[in-house]
DNA sequence: CAGGGCCACGAAAACGGTTTCGTGTTAATA
DNA sequence: TATTAACACGAAACCGTTTTCGTGGCCCTG
């Protein structure tokens, strides 16, 4: 890289002190009108930009935020950062995106990165495997050094944080709901294993709406899959029974549904209605469109880097942990058009 | 934040200056054992992290790279991203992310704030916006400062740093011609407004493929996609025709053209085969999955990254700008499937 | 005993800014 | 004319770390 003209060199070459010009160039009263004339042509002339690193050293932050995220492949995660990066712009912040991969060493790895003074405070979704393994050590010592951290969609509650999350019960309730208002009796559950909290929560709101419809809850009806073998061989076991809607916790279980169903002769949405999460472009442009929970994954993102903002900016007032809800709607498509 | 513990505080609690903590840290030889024991105790014991900022400051280098994109909610640039962020740590870089949302005065404005010396090298993928007003002023002015810069997909020759391309010609010519050996004769193309240099490679591999077929290419047959009003209303103008193959450049519009096609009363692939660009999710879960030309987004991310580290971390030798070309493979599907 | 060499550590500059607190000069006021 | 205020600018500290170049004390040797 070229040697950068810095405030030193201005100085120097103008005869002047660093003080003078780093004043000219914010326009300070202290000093005259033909002095500051001088200085700015000069600093123009030669393109000077004030380092970054400068200022945030000796202001003690750096206007970054750091994101920790499990994956990007997944329409979701895209839309947060894109929330996100939105609502952090709109502040004055830059974002620093890493991932997970849904390892737990990762994720432990970038937080030590990320919590070396490189950014004013971070946003994460949790990994997969640490949601397993149930440690969060790496977690509460970011809290303990009051780093301030936003934890969205995947959380868990004994870390001391904001948090953003979507109403997961009540949108598996919805979603649920929705097939049995199809008059849908037999209804498949396509979900996670136990340990991804959102997963076991869609599922609560399964099983309140299959209980107030007076269904009993069929555990061959549930399929967690294993994302390390063979998705569709998981899903068809539900095919084994008699079933007539599906109930997918992401749109890439649904989409894979789809298939299996086709595979198996049935007509979705008339032998079988199927229902989505995460509002993607799969829903959107697969045939039939799939009906879908929307997540709202811009909201979540700028609630989410507002939440933190407000944290990083207002850090003497040591509030208690928020925690907001976003509500989820409901985007119906051709994969549960009633058959009239 | 808490404040954090530094050097200053570890010399003056253990009595002693900070050139010693900072070697006795470093197990330097000039320290005796006992000293840097303690020091590393202490250190040790109160959590002790170096501020990345005053490393960054005193080394004059961030190890971060930044990376600027049109958007994100495109399969392509998410799985660009993760081929960037992978190579980026192997080397032990950050990555600092970025959109410009395919507009020009974005662009403008990130380029500036990331050029402040917030990152060591930058790589970007034009903004539509830019590559219609053809302003590349803000690139030039990055490359005559010397910072690292690369271009990766959407390129202008005239900007001089390294680039990563995949070979549009040829794989717009790939496409084609698979239409071409399966019988297709009056084949569509879906294309972007000609600016997007992309798009304008494609077309030149479809209309090469049709001349070597002695097939004219017919303007009717060739919609240029606006992408501020309705899509699949300009899609429709190519069915107004009698087509039998659609050749389209990126994964969305080859979905909406399947919903077009079916409107239509057309079936995919019986009366009308389809190919897309991008193998993303679309792809590969639409109903039928469709063709694609697969871009290989991981390794232009990958070698785009490796570019710029190579740029970055032997700055002396000053050699000429490389262009990296990736090829890109056919990945069969259900939508070209010959009528047997 | 003088000189040399090594050991273990410290002082200070440097990275690029900002900011507080002078300070010398000039002009206005008592 | 003496005091004072305003003006325009500079010196120096500071943010946290590294690194070069001392330097004082000790031991060994001639």
């Amino acid at each position: 890289m070229k040697q950068k003209i810095t405030i030193k060199t201005i100085a120097k070459e103008l005869g002047v002190s660093t003080s003078t010009v780093s004043k000219a160039l914010k326009d300070s009263h202290e000093i005259s009108v033909e002095t500051k004339q001088k200085i700015q042509a000069y600093a123009n002339l030669y393109n000077y930009k004030p380092n970054h690193l400068a200022l945030q050293l000796r202001n003690q932050k750096t206007k970054v935020i750091g994101v920790i995220l499990p994956k990007i492949v997944h329409h979701f995660f895209s839309t947060v950062i894109m929330g996100i990066e939105e609502g952090a712009n709109a502040k004055g912040y830059n974002i620093m995106v890493c991932f997970s991969n849904e390892s737990y060493k990762k994720e432990v790895e970038t937080l030590k990165v990320l919590s070396n003074g490189s950014v004013d405070g971070i946003i994460v979704s949790i990994a997969s495997e640490t949601l397993g393994n149930k440690d969060f050590n790496h977690f509460k010592e970011l809290v303990s050094e009051e780093i301030p951290l936003v934890l969205f969609d995947r959380v868990v509650d004994d870390i001391l944080c904001d948090k953003v999350v979507v109403d997961d019960v009540g949108a598996g309730y919805k979603a649920t709901k929705h097939l049995l208002d199809n008059n849908r009796k037999k209804i498949a559950l396509i979900t996670t294993p136990k340990h991804v909290n959102v997963g076991t929560l869609r599922r609560q709101g399964y099983e309140k709406a299959l209980i107030e419809a007076y269904i009993k809850t069929d555990e061959r009806l549930i399929v967690e899959i294993d994302e390390e073998s063979n998705i569709k061989d998981q899903i068809n076991k539900a095919f084994k029974q008699d079933i007539d809607g599906v109930f997918a916790v992401n749109e890439i279980y649904a989409a894979k549904t789809m298939r299996v169903a086709k595979e198996n002769g049935l007509n979705v949405p008339e032998d079988l209605s199927v229902i989505g999460f995460t509002d993607g472009l799969i829903s959107e442009y697969s045939s039939p469109s799939i009906t879908t929970i929307a997540q709202h994954g811009m909201t979540m993102g700028r609630q989410a880097v507002e939440l933190l903002i407000e944290r990083i900016e207002k850090e003497s007032e040591n509030f208690k942990p928020k925690k907001i809800v976003i509500s989820s709607d409901l985007k119906l498509r051709e994969s549960t058009k009633p058959s009239s």
